[in-house]
DNA sequence: AAAAATCATTTGTCTGACAATTGGTTCCGG
DNA sequence: CCGGAACCAATTGTCAGACAAATGATTTTT
């Protein structure tokens, strides 16, 4: 009957709140301008900065932009699958980062993902796409290319087989999973050895997908997350040791 | 040599960004707390209310929270699967519902990335799990069920089936695609018949999960989101009807 | 009619102040 | 010496008022 939350939240938290939720029940649609700092700040009987915190908050979700000038303001913004992404990947690195989530089982993730869309790349992929995958592995296969240039490789090489399902939701839905591990492959450290046989892996997959074999894709996805797999536990196994005699 | 990005940012932009990044970067971990925001406003060269915004910037990505107090201040925060959720369904919701994306495009990203759950699911899936999905089956299966009800619980019976995968992070991932589709689902009304048929999926789904069987998993899912898909066409069509009768 | 100057509105930023919270500190009493 | 209560200091939360900067609309001038 009390106060189950008194008042744990900020003013501007509360009025960020009503904010987005009325966007998001649609009482506020895209583009509409929502009323001027001094206006918010009357209605919610707060002062201007607190109402600007509020707004801050908002822009930092982008859900609305603000533009100054005689017929400036916030205004609802549409999301884009940019804007999006960007969220997304920043979200899935700290999440990573943070919160002690083993290789194994981010990688895990990422690669039962990517298997979801092998069959839906198989029957849609471009030939842009395949490009853009046959380009990856010939950069992949440099000599004197750095590890964490290879690894920003090949998340462009599976970014290319994602977006080949041509679905945008699953392309937006896969940039956390993909993007956010790249900071976890690059504590790996690869041989020549290593990386011929991912380049060799990349290259099956690349054919399977020109041949439209949707199966294949998924076999050599699977195949080339074992060997990841391998690779990691080889990684921790050295670092382990290391670390037991430092 | 001039100026690449003018100032098309705001400083309390630019402040959360720099914080941002540090905090992506390491230099901030995990509990440690920032600078008062006096002094941040020193550091930075700007006013307290600046340095402010740019916090409640952060606050609303969960990258900080705050304490007030003689002790308090402004700590980087360990981002929780619970708040990575969060954002996460808020952001795909209104991606889905301000991008005038297909239903078709959301059903199959959703279906494609459940189905990569599957054999996962069947590995590890526990006698909770299961015991969830009989339930909400059941609930599904009450008359005078409203079309709302249905759909939220059918959307606990697939949370149940995607947590039985025992892989945190694709639980998070799985999160946005399959709570954003709800509103799009809710736009469908069922007849007794169709819910019926889900039901009688769901039940070849969990019947298939117990026994462990990961291919009939997948099948049974494929299948259902067919018939999804088949719902939501004919719904549309009678939508496009009486418009045009409109 | 076109261009330039002006204006009004709105966001961005600053200054200074006070309230509220909260852990630490000091002081008093036993 | 110990325990508790009063006090203190640091910090965030909020407010009021002001000015700067941007920007579209308006008015004036050419």
């Amino acid at each position: 009957m009390s106060a189950q939350k008194p008042t744990p939240q900020d003013l501007s938290a509360q009025i960020a709140s009503d904010i987005r939720d009325a966007i998001i029940a649609g009482d506020l649609i895209v583009d509409q301008r929502l009323p001027s700092e001094a206006e918010l700040a009357d209605q919610f009987s707060v002062s201007r900065p607190t109402v600007r915190e509020a707004l801050k908050r908002l822009a930092a979700q982008n859900l609305i932009r603000t533009q100054r000038g005689a017929t400036g303001g916030a205004f609802v913004n549409r999301m884009s699958f940019e804007d999006a992404y960007g969220q997304q990947i920043t979200t899935s690195t700290l999440l990573l980062s943070m919160n002690s989530v083993s290789f194994e089982t981010a990688c895990e993730a990422r690669y039962a993902l990517e298997r979801a869309c092998a069959p839906l790349s198989a029957q849609r992929r471009t030939p842009d796409h395949l490009a853009t995958m046959r380009a990856e592995i010939v950069r992949q296969g440099q000599t004197g290319l750095s590890d964490e240039a290879f690894c920003a490789s090949d998340v462009a090489f599976h970014r290319a087989l994602v977006d080949g399902a041509g679905n945008p939701v699953l392309s937006y839905q896969l940039a956390g999973a993909v993007e956010a591990m790249q900071p976890l492959m690059n504590m790996i450290t690869y041989t020549q050895r290593d990386r011929d046989r991912i380049i060799a892996l990349h290259t099956q997959i690349a054919d399977a997908l020109e041949a439209r074999g949707g199966a294949q894709t998924d076999d050599t996805l699977a195949a080339l997350g074992e060997y990841t797999q391998t690779l990691a536990r080889q990684a921790f196994a050295r670092r382990g040791h290391s670390a037991d005699h430092g």
